[in-house]
DNA sequence: CCGGTGATGCCCT
DNA sequence: GGGCATCACCGGT
């Protein structure tokens, strides 16, 4: 396959989620680079209770079950959107959440979009780092290769540096270990 | 630092 | 109508 880029993200998400940390999400807001580098994801299949598409497609996870490396953003709580990778073969139904950056550019910007906050606290999240990126539900669907908001690949990073535990916030499937982060990273949401 | 809790809307039963 | 892949704030330590 000559696109590296959907070839990666079309494996399982089981082997993404580890594979896209060390990678960055790169935001243009107002002519203003924002960028930052994933640090912290979670697995979701549809084989997996835990996941928004374990019950079959709705018109709610409808882009899940569609090509790797588009953007799944759901609402949840009322008052936060969380987002996450497409992954794995169409019809699938699996996804990598993203669950903390580090920043790397524009912090000026996503600390105006957190509300004045500084420092890990402004993206050690789900819902904090789309507050930050100004990531809601019209991004839902994005083609991540695409401006204004694109996936940057970077090289993986040492699996001595990946710590692989459960996952957090879920009531089912607790004992799935398909949460992945840097190990001693200060912008991991939870060690 | 820690645990408890209220806010608040959408999706699916 | 129940539950939710969350967060900020509050009070006690």
């Amino acid at each position: 396959m000559t696109d590296v880029f959907a070839a990666l993200l079309s494996q399982s998400s089981e082997l993404v989620a580890p594979r896209l940390l060390g990678c960055e999400l790169s935001r243009q807001i107002d002519g203003q680079l924002v960028r930052g580098r994933i640090v912290e994801t979670e697995a979701y299949d549809q084989h997996d209770a835990a996941s928004h598409s374990y019950k079959g497609r709705t018109p709610r996870t409808e882009v899940m079950f569609g090509p790797a490396g588009f953007l799944y953003v759901y609402f949840t709580y009322g008052m936060h959107y969380c987002c996450n990778v497409v992954t794995g073969a169409v019809g699938q139904g699996s996804a990598v959440l993203i669950r903390a950056l580090e920043p790397l550019a524009g912090e000026d910007i996503m600390s105006s979009n957190r509300g004045g906050i500084i420092g890990q606290r402004m993206t050690n999240g789900p819902a904090k780092l789309c507050q930050a990126l100004q990531i809601d539900r019209q991004w839902n669907g994005h083609d991540l290769r695409q401006p204004p908001l694109q996936l940057i690949i970077r090289p993986p990073v040492a699996q001595t540096d990946i710590v692989q535990t459960t996952r957090i916030g879920i009531t089912q499937a607790k004992a799935v270990p398909w949460r992945f982060y840097l190990r001693n990273d200060q912008y991991v949401s939870k060690v």
